[in-house]
DNA sequence: TGTACATCAGTGAACGCGCGTTCACTGATGTAC
DNA sequence: TGTACATCAGTGAACGCGCGTTCACTGATGTAC
């Protein structure tokens, strides 16, 4: 309890503040936010917010740390899932979770990844830890399918061009992790192919083309799979 | 010479306001992208520039309608390139001309393919064909690939799930194209991959993991082809 | 439990800014005879 | 080639708007004795 009364109360209209702000940004977009309207729809005075956060600045970093560490969240929590027992169950498991994630808080994954926002300058540092989260826990996976010999892949990535193998190397020294390289080429590949469906998606981009964009995430997820050598669960080749 | 003299300089001045309004979002993104500014830049009043665009709507609209073209153009050259004798060199060409297309023209591809530009209310029906043309010039390669035998993929594309085989149907219908349903779906997952790593790669979200984007994308390319089936230039499988 | 004071949450006016758009206008350019 | 008029390109002031941020302030809440 070191925690005051109006300590709690300050973080709970914190909290008010950024959800308000959310649902701007879900109504108007990522330029509808504003610490005016904000107080608009909160019913109070744009200066009171100031009292709370000392600018828009402050505000848009919050919510983006939030997001980032929500997000970063679900994905762990559906890779850790116990009912899930081979790689390729938990590798499908996360592309699921992170595209639902996605398409559940379409706001906040704009914020994160899409076009920055007008006059919002990122302090640093504040977004590489939990951006790398995400994909950490897939690498995780392909070093454990490496492990258990449910990928054969000594053979398919030995022509990785020297310059993916150096990026791939100064991963794991910045991070300290012990990951095998193959297995770091496989979660950037995977990563690029998840992530950029999403967006396009988000956009509504892909909708034009195919229109049941559900069913064809499930298919590419399992193409790529199946591409990387990885078993699949039904029929195990 | 059914243009006047005039009307030669209007169309010259319309181009000036268009490059004028290139440079202002090259320098302060999407968002800086207002009459006023313009106007500023060139010297002119405001108001002046109403003789040239109604509004900044049609102003923006004429922007978008010009960098879909230019895309198409690009597109459509590279596959032409009569050097290029395999449709394995020929997907090769086009891909890497959208990239260089999108990083010589950062802009205009956020402009595109971006956030939703504030305020701006795009008229129906303009952005749909040309944004088609590009994606026709893949499923033509594919089209051509499976007709000489260069790609083997009856055995494979069989389990396409329904949704999608119905999606691919429905687009041969609108265009009036005669292109069979699995060169279809390989332009549709071969766009997305090319796409979502440019998205990426044009917010800076790939360079932070893989410093040589260049090589990462070569790499893709050439592994891309080889999942489907395509025939590599080099070693013929 | 009651009082005196400090802290706090929130107000309302103001500053200075940039924006899209309209409008009455002026001076230059082009056209017709 | 010269004159009279219409068309045009561009001006400058104005309207009304929303924005982030500052500041002196008030009334309520909490704290110490």
């Amino acid at each position: 309890m070191t925690r005051s009364r109006r300590e709690k109360i300050l973080d709970i209209t914190r909290e008010e503040i950024k959800n308000t702000a959310r649902q701007l940004m879900a109504e108007k977009g990522t330029a509808g936010l504003s610490i005016r309207a904000i107080a608009r729809k909160m019913e109070m005075t744009a200066s009171a917010l100031y009292h709370y956060y000392a600018s828009l600045n402050d505000l848009i970093t919050a919510l983006i740390e939030d997001a980032f560490t929500q997000l970063a969240d679900t994905v762990e929590a559906a890779s850790k899932n116990p009912a899930l027992t081979t790689s390729t169950e938990r590798f499908t498991a996360v592309a699921h979770a992170y595209r639902e994630w996605a398409l559940n808080h379409p706001i906040d994954f704009q914020l994160l990844y899409g076009n920055p926002i007008p006059d919002y300058s990122q302090p640093t540092g504040i977004t590489y830890p939990p951006a790398r989260r995400s994909f950490l826990v897939t690498a995780r996976i392909f070093t454990a399918a490496i492990k258990s010999g449910e990928i054969d892949l000594p053979l398919k990535y030995r022509d990785l061009p020297p310059s993916l193998e150096k990026s791939l190397l100064d991963l794991t020294q910045v991070d300290g992790h012990d990951l095998p390289l193959p297995a770091l080429y496989l979660a950037a590949t995977a990563w690029v192919k998840i992530h950029g469906h999403i967006m396009l998606e988000l956009f509504n981009l892909i909708q034009p083309v195919i229109a049941d964009v559900d069913d064809f995430f499930q298919y590419e997820v399992k193409n790529f799979i199946q591409n990387i050598g990885l078993k699949l669960p039904e029929r195990r080749s």
